[in-house]
RNA sequence: GUGGGUAUAGCUCAGCUGGUAGAGCGCCGCCUUGUGGUGGCGGAUGUCGCGGGUUCGAGUCCCGUUACUCACCCCA
């Protein structure tokens, strides 16, 4: 019996696992359309160079190669398996600019690759749901209020299935450059990759670190962890930045966009986003809004959906897009709902009703009322043998199919009788009118337990 | 990429200081001759991750290897 091992990092849902996915990919794609978000798919690769270009990404590409590709071919140019969306979006705006009209909100949904040791919660092939809005030369300020609205108002609706509620986490790069640069910091991206271990490895070694990684003075290195310190959910958090004595024009526009976020958030989504200046990761290639998103009682897996404001998104050669996204990792996230039984599928077919078969010879009878359930959009199929009805109960039972059909004989006028297996009630009916409750009629995602 | 842990039935795991493999759950059959779930009785299943070594004898000890897993790095 050969063993087949799983492939660390590239998960497979079992169908159940997959009716949680489906549903969280129908809450979030119905409710960027809520707010006019355009759908959109790139291709799965990118050149190299183009994945490279962003920032200095240390990201792990996998590399696309053929097998018998030959030695005239190493000119080409080398292509990857994209990373996030964010940068073949960002690719496809600049080819399509002239047919896309602006401001130009999308959505898109796929997966990506990233080469990284997996862990849980952590993958090398995962699916993200992301959006993000661009336009040429500027973008209006409010799209990085937008962003993370929308966010929560999806977040929102997974609740009902038993999704833990949301914090999403927000800072904006300029205050922390600007307040930098207002003491005298020179290296603000090592600061800021110091500050993000902040939770992780505490204020005193943030200290020790700031001095010996980034050449803080100690007196510089505090600052820095006071001003991580903030966090707030109005317009307060800018007085307690100002009370810590530093001027900076950068900072003080920075913290102009802050509060604008943490407001304007707070009259939609009320409860939810909160201006936390310890938030550092991504800082180095945003340079507005930062978000990350920890679902409340599972801080342990991170940030479940990041993004913020890029400057210069998209160069096409004439215009510079400003940018602001955000991306859900959707894997990331189902791994977890399933793991600890957060949710559960009702059930993992979609079939409604399954038709008892009486013998093979009247088979036919039994696909009859099939086709007829189905011509209604009831999901329906036919017992794989006809076997004891108990056995056919079972089969329906084992496989959580609420409704077990059994088909009159020749003899017998009507459709035949329709079982309700859970309550054991079992009624005539006929195949072109009955109906299931509407809860019945396709698998639900339900708080687990 | 760096460091730790684990690897036994479909699943979760037990197997003490070496003596040729076990439980629970699940699965199959019967009690139940055409309507399941409970109960009773019975049954099947493993190259003990792989390779090598020590030994009369290795699931158990040693070495190697692979996979999985956790932490770091980084991130959804």
């Amino acid at each position: 019996m050969a063993r087949v091992a799983p492939l660390s990092g590239f998960p497979e849902w079992l169908p159940g696992g997959r009716v949680v996915e489906e549903h969280v990919l129908d809450v979030m794609t119905s409710t960027f359309q809520l707010y006019g978000y355009a759908g959109l798919q790139t291709r799965a690769v990118e050149p190299v160079e183009s994945l490279l270009s962003k920032g200095e990404t240390s990201k792990e590409i996998y590399l696309l190669r053929r097998l018998q590709a030959t030695d005239d071919e190493a000119g080409e140019s080398q292509l990857g398996l994209h990373f996030d969306l964010t940068v073949p979006f960002a690719r496809y705006v600049a080819e399509n600019s002239g047919k896309l009209t602006f401001p130009f909100k999308r959505y898109q949904v796929q997966q990506v690759w990233r080469g990284e040791r997996p862990q849980d919660g952590r993958f090398r092939e995962f699916t993200q749901a992301d959006i993000d809005v661009v336009a040429p030369g500027e973008l209006p300020a409010h799209y990085e209020v937008e962003v993370p609205v929308v966010m929560a108002a999806a977040f929102e609706r997974l609740r009902e299935i038993g999704v833990p509620p949301v914090r999403i986490s927000v800072n904006n790069r300029r205050v922390a450059q600007g307040f930098y640069e207002g003491i005298g910091i020179a290296d603000v991206d090592g600061t800021l990759r110091v500050i993000d271990k902040l939770d992780k490895i505490g204020p005193d070694r943030v200290v020790t670190a700031l001095q010996t990684e980034v050449g803080a003075t100690e007196q510089q290195a505090r600052a820095c962890l006071e001003l991580a310190s903030i966090t707030a959910t109005d317009a307060s958090v800018a007085d307690q930045v100002l009370a810590l004595g530093v001027r900076n024009p950068l900072l003080e526009q920075g913290l102009h966009e802050l509060v604008a976020l943490v407001e304007g958030a707070a009259a939609q989504v009320p409860g939810v986003v909160v201006a936390d200046l310890a938030i550092a990761r991504g800082l180095d290639y945003y340079t507005g809004s930062v978000y990350e998103t920890t679902l409340l009682g599972h801080e342990n897996l991170g940030s479940i959906c990041s993004g913020g404001r890029y400057d210069s998104l998209v160069d096409d050669g004439t215009h510079t897009y400003p940018g602001v996204g955000m991306s859900l990792g959707v894997s990331r996230l189902v791994s977890r709902l399933l793991r600890e039984s957060i949710v559960r599928p009702t059930r993992a077919v979609p079939t409604a009703v399954l038709v008892a078969v009486v013998d093979e010879d009247t088979r036919v009878r039994s696909d009859d009322v099939a086709r007829r359930l189905r011509a209604r959009g009831i999901a329906t199929e036919v017992a794989p043998v006809a076997a004891k009805f108990g056995k056919q109960i079972r089969h329906a039972d084992r496989r959580d199919i609420p409704f077990v059909w059994f088909p009159s004989t020749a003899d017998e006028p009507g459709d035949g009788e329709v079982k309700d297996i859970r309550s054991g009630e079992q009624v005539a009916a006929d195949a072109g009118t009955w109906t299931p409750p509407e809860a019945d009629l396709r698998p639900q995602v339900v708080p687990g337990g």
